[in-house]
DNA sequence: TTATAATTGAGAACCATTATTATTTAGTTG
DNA sequence: CAACTAAATAATAATGGTTCTCAATTATAA
């Protein structure tokens, strides 16, 4: 089920206590309030690439009067700030990623269950620098998104597209 | 102004008269209709990576009466059979360009004029093919989009904001 | 020409996201 | 601790791109 070799670095979820997640909010320059304090604990001990609506969700069991935009506002600050990544796949929500514990990677995600993959490959990284200088530009960010089908739904010859596990 | 290093191998102009154009039509399997006639010319003749709502309104100088959905429906239809193809930056409305004048590109845009080089890197999409291959998926798709700052933005410290050209 | 299935235009619906606003609250200051 | 103030919140409306619905129209095959 779980077949993402991933490069991820995870530190261990101990490191997300109270304290170091009232910490953050502070290093935002933010007021800690316990809307805040539940959106970081779903984030940080919640399913990766999680979308807003998931997360608005999984928050909502632990404080039902924790309103809708004050996830998106959060996320986006979070967001800007760096602390979350926040991809993007067609014109589907976007997904969101606690960005400050693995290094930068891209996806690969099966267009039939839905479960992803993290990758990254330098030889691209670079490539993509190359091609942007050829042009003149300063490359500042990039996309790449690849999408197929997992060796799962290769052999279920994917009767299963329902499932939808964005791991 | 145009740095577009293009590899784009484009079939002249005239190749797209009427006949041709409603050849088209009937090859999609579909009813030759004067709103089909009137968007496919909009889409073959004027500018590239448009989006739906440009093309909506360069279609309406022409028909005021062809429906906005209709627009829709058919660039849906276009994109499904492949003869256009969509373009999704970000949360960026979808910008869809004739897929058939053109070989496989991927697109390096600026972020601040909006001006879009296309370039093709075969070593690219090698190393896409063995990363989908060494986690043992097919891979069938995939969005590569580089964001940058154009030689001309960079000069002029990007005082222009506005100008949006999405060549 | 007729029959019929496809297509159309208008507008409603949809969905993710953002903005608005009156009310509440965190953090500071005394 | 109490008072103050800027920041944050919840609810809700608004937005914007896109898709859907459906009654009326039209292209095509027989
Ligand atoms: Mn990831
Ligand atoms: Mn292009
Ligand atoms: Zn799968
Ligand atoms: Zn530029």
């Amino acid at each position: 089920m779980e077949l993402a070799k991933t490069p991820e670095i995870k530190e261990p979820v101990y490191r997300w206590d109270e304290k170091a997640i009232k910490q953050i909010v502070r290093d935002m320059g933010l007021k800690v309030t316990q809307q805040r304090l539940t959106i970081l604990e779903c984030i940080l001990r919640g399913r990766d690439h999680i979308t807003a609506q998931e997360l608005y969700e999984a928050v909502q069991a632990k404080d039902p009067n924790l309103g809708f935009a004050t996830v998106y506002r959060f996320l986006k600050q979070l967001t800007e700030q760096e602390y979350v990544s926040e991809v993007r796949m067609g014109g589907l929500p976007a997904r969101y990623e606690w960005a400050r514990k693995k290094s930068h990677h891209d996806h690969l995600t099966c267009k039939q269950c839905g479960s992803i993959c993290e990758f990254e490959n330098q030889q691209i990284e670079d490539l993509q620098e190359a091609i942007a200088k050829s042009f003149g530009y300063i490359l500042t960010s990039h996309v790449l998104e690849l999408y197929g089908i997992c060796p799962e739904c290769q052999k279920e010859d994917g009767i299963l597209p329902g499932t939808k596990n964005f791991s």
